[in-house]
DNA sequence: AAAGTAATATGAGATATCTCCTATTTTGAG
DNA sequence: CTCAAAATAGGAGATATCTCATATTACTTT
């Protein structure tokens, strides 16, 4: 991790996310890819704001299985949670690419943050989406097998029509094991929605794919991006 | 619906909920058991609080399948993403018991509460919590069948050491089929954690029960009840 | 370049969960 | 009180998903 100095920090402070003026304590750090921007149980002394990259919390359960709860991109918070409730169980947070975050130590604004208007009201906007998005997948996790809930993944994931997600990655995001995602991915690439090409999998059939994705619509309103 | 008068009306404003002062407009609304507060698909005009009772908060999917997605209780928010978010799937919310909610109409106060300190403070704890309450159901789902997780339940809502929810209700909760439900409870029986009688599930071995409950833990914090 | 670790692949068998069907009991409305 | 609808109950077979075991390939790190 590096914390940016002089100009290289003062490129990234920005000025609309408070009313109060928090910049002369506010840092920016840089994480590499893989790096742990939160480690998992420790609570962290920042409240983030990302800039740019892309990030992944995690959760581990009892019995060894790990979880990925969801991707953080720009514009999302990070230890908003630790800000607000005292008592809280600390997710890890790892890095998916180089990823810049404003960070801002908060115990020492705490009770500012708590009666600012703009960060409340922006941070209220992250927290309603984060938690409709989370309310969908769950819903469409019990509702739905793999097949719909993967066909979903990879329209929203493709790019050029390519999808080449990491399986490892995607076994834990979407909660299924390793063996089963490869099972439903070879059942794509027999009735030839997709064509394996390498690591890469092509879209083929796009409106087949659209049509076992559709079946998920009804509630999120989050969705439109196509492939 | 009944909507407070008068006297009855005034013995249920509350105050500390807002900054400003919205209790001129505010009504009071009493729901009947099974009566819908808000029906889905259907954008409310009132933001709630609810006061005294119960409610759910219902999806239906494509396939027909229904996710009960929570429950509500006193002090809760409903109607709150409509609030915030232009646009947005209105979920459906269902009184289980009678219910009194504060009832505002937001159209003319939504500027005003999206400036308002004290309601942003207060809703954005409410969002995080639930925003967290949602992420972990959605992790144990995925992770842990439905033998722990029923156990799980079984704990937060058996009074007295007698578990007796409704089988469809909970089906949709725990997003099982019927079927499936029957089959797991009927284990617990054979083994001897549960006894049936009657309608009601009587708990017999409470420290089996928690052990598997005991394996989702981890995450949430809001875990305190004992039977 | 070697060696260790992470990721990909696949088979085979187990188990969790679903669907469909049918029957009985309870509940609620008129 | 009666009837229809909702809820409970369980059999039988299908399918979605998991576990474990074993190779092979790709990436890091030394």
């Amino acid at each position: 991790m590096e914390i940016y100095k002089g100009d290289k920090r003062l490129n990234y402070l920005q000025d609309h996310l408070f009313s109060i003026s928090v910049t002369e304590f506010m840092e920016v750090h840089e994480y590499q890819r893989d790096e742990w921007i939160i480690k998992e149980g420790l609570r962290p002394d920042f409240l983030y704001y990302v800039i740019e990259g892309k990030a992944k919390i995690y959760v581990t359960h009892q019995n060894g299985k790990v979880s990925l709860i969801n991707f953080i991109n720009a514009n999302d918070y990070i230890g908003e949670m630790e800000l607000l409730n005292d008592v809280y169980y600390t997710k890890g947070i790892q890095a998916s690419t180089k990823t810049i975050c404003l960070a801002l130590p908060f115990h020492r604004y705490r009770t500012q943050l708590l009666n600012d208007v703009t960060f409340l009201r922006e941070l209220t906007k992250f927290l309603s989406v984060k938690s409709t998005h989370m309310a969908t997948k769950y819903t469409q996790s019990l509702a739905f097998p793999l097949e719909n809930r993967l066909a979903d993944f990879i329209l929203q994931t493709a790019d050029q029509g390519i999808y080449k997600e990491k399986h490892v990655t995607v076994c834990d995001y979407l909660g299924v094991s390793y063996r089963h995602l490869l099972h439903v991915l070879n059942q794509f690439c027999d009735k030839h929605y997709l064509q394996k090409v390498g690591r890469e999998y092509h879209i083929i059939k796009l409106d087949k794919l659209q049509e076992l994705a559709e079946v998920l619509r009804t509630a999120d309103v989050v969705n439109t991006r196509q492939v």
